[in-house]
DNA sequence: TTTCAATGTTATAGCCTATTACATTTTACG
DNA sequence: CGTAAAATGTAATAGGCTATAACATTGAAA
C-alpha cells in the first residue's frame, strides 16, 4: 500500500519530527481506509503522532488538501488494481475482470472510494491535474480493454455505460438499503451481467 | 415543495417559537436544496430562526435525526415525480420518461438526492422503516412499468441494472470530472440510450 | 386554577479549524 | 566553517460546532 516507510523519526530529537509530512498522509491513508474521511481531523492525526494541533498546518495548507493528496492516491491505486487485473491470465474476460476489479475496490476499500467520488472533500484546482490524469488513465484502460471497432463513438458510449453502472452498483451496495428485489441478488452476478451486456453490444460493431 | 406553510408563530409570544419543529425541517430542507447537507448545522437553524443554539435539541435528538427526516422526506418526493412523471402523456415511453426524472431529480436537486444516497448521513434504525418503505415503492413503479413478463427474475434483474445505471450517471455528473469522451456526451442522451437498451432486454422476455 | 409537560434560555465542556507570534533546527552560501 | 534564512515545530487564542445540564416560561389537562 505505502510505499515509503514510516520515517520514524531520522534523529532521537523531538522538536523536529523527521518527515512529518510522509507521515500525517500515511496515518490519515489508514484512517480513510478503516473509518472513512469524516473521521479524519488535523486534531486526532496531531495527537497521534505526538506532535501539537498546529504542525499539520505546516505542510497543508488546510484538511481539504490532504485529503485530496489522499483521493488522488486512491485514484492511483485504483488504475493500479485495474492494471494487474489485466496481467491475470484466467477463464474470465478481460472485461469481466476490471468490472470485477472496480466491484472490489469499490466495497472492500470503501473508506478511500467514497472519498475518490464524494467530490465535497477536493480542491477544484488540485482536481484539473494529477486527479483528473488518473481517472483519464482508468478510463483509457477500460476502452483498450474493449478494442478498436467499426464505430470509436460508439464504443465509447459503452465503455462509459458499464462504468457508471458499476458505479452505481457500488454506490447502493455501500449505501446498504438497495430496492427490494436487489437485496439477493449476488453484486458480482450482477457486473458479471453488465460486463457480458457490454461485449454483446461491442461484438456488434467490430 | 413544502406541504405546509412555515407557521409563523402563533403568537405574538416571543418565548415560544410557535412550531420550531417545522420550521427547523422547512428551514434545513431549504438550506440542503441549495447548498447542500454539509451546511446545515443546529446553530445556523437557531440564529435564523432567532432561537438559542440549543433549541433545536428539544425537537430532535441530535444533527442527524433532523437529517434523516429530510431524506426520507426527499425519498418521498422523488417516489412523488416518479408517479407524476407516469401520468404525463407524451411521446416517449414509460420508461423514458422515468429514468430522465431520475436524472432530472438527481442533477437539479443534488443537495437532497446526496443526502439521500450518502449513506453516513443517516440513522440506521430509521432506514428500517419510512425511508426503506419509499425506496421500495420508487422501484415497484418501475417494475410496474417494466410490465409482466415470462421471466419475472430477469425483468427485476433488468430494473436494477436500469437503476444503477442511472444512479451511476448522477453520481458521476455530480463528482464534476467524468471520463475523458463522457465529457461532451448529454446525460440525457446517455439515459435516453439505457432506457433503450432496458427496453429492448425487456422484449425478449415479454 | 393549579400543576405538569412541553418548549424555551443561559451556561458550559469538549472538539475542531485556523491563525498568530514565537522557538528551534536545518540548510545554504559567503 | 559559521551565520542568516528557510523550514518546521510550539503555545496561545479566537471562533464555530455539538451536546448536555440547570433553570425559566408557557400552555394544556385535570
Amino acid at each position: 500500500m505505502s510505499t515509503k516507510r514510516p520515517p520514524a523519526r531520522k534523529s532521537p530529537n523531538s522538536y523536529h519530527h523527521g518527515d512529518l509530512r510522509e507521515a500525517l498522509i500515511i496515518t490519515a491513508m489508514e484512517m480513510v481506509e478503516r473509518q472513512g474521511a469524516e473521521i479524519v481531523t488535523f486534531s486526532a492525526l496531531a495527537k497521534q503522532l505526538g506532535v501539537s494541533q498546529a504542525a499539520p498546518y505546516r505542510h497543508f495548507p488546510d484538511r481539504d488538501a490532504l485529503l485530496t493528496i489522499l483521493a488522488t492516491k486512491g485514484f492511483l491505486a485504483f488504475t493500479d488494481s485495474f492494471r494487474k487485473a489485466l496481467k491475470v491470465t484466467s477463464r474470465k474476460t478481460k472485461l469481466n475482470q476490471l468490472v470485477r476489479t472496480h466491484l472490489k475496490f469499490g466495497t472492500e476499500r470503501s473508506g478511500i472510494y467514497r472519498l475518490m467520488f464524494e467530490s465535497h472533500y477536493l480542491h477544484d484546482a488540485i482536481i484539473g491535474s494529477d486527479l483528473q490524469q488518473a481517472v483519464d488513465e482508468n478510463f483509457n484502460l477500460l476502452l483498450d480493454t474493449l478494442g478498436t471497432t467499426r464505430d470509436a463513438d460508439r464504443r465509447d458510449r459503452i465503455a462509459i455505460k458499464l462504468t457508471v453502472a458499476v458505479h452505481g452498483v457500488v454506490m447502493f451496495a455501500e449505501h446498504g438499503f438497495l430496492p427490494p428485489k436487489t437485496r439477493d441478488v449476488s453484486l458480482t452476478d450482477l457486473v458479471d451481467e453488465l460486463a457480458e451486456d457490454a461485449e454483446t453490444a461491442i461484438a456488434d460493431i467490430v
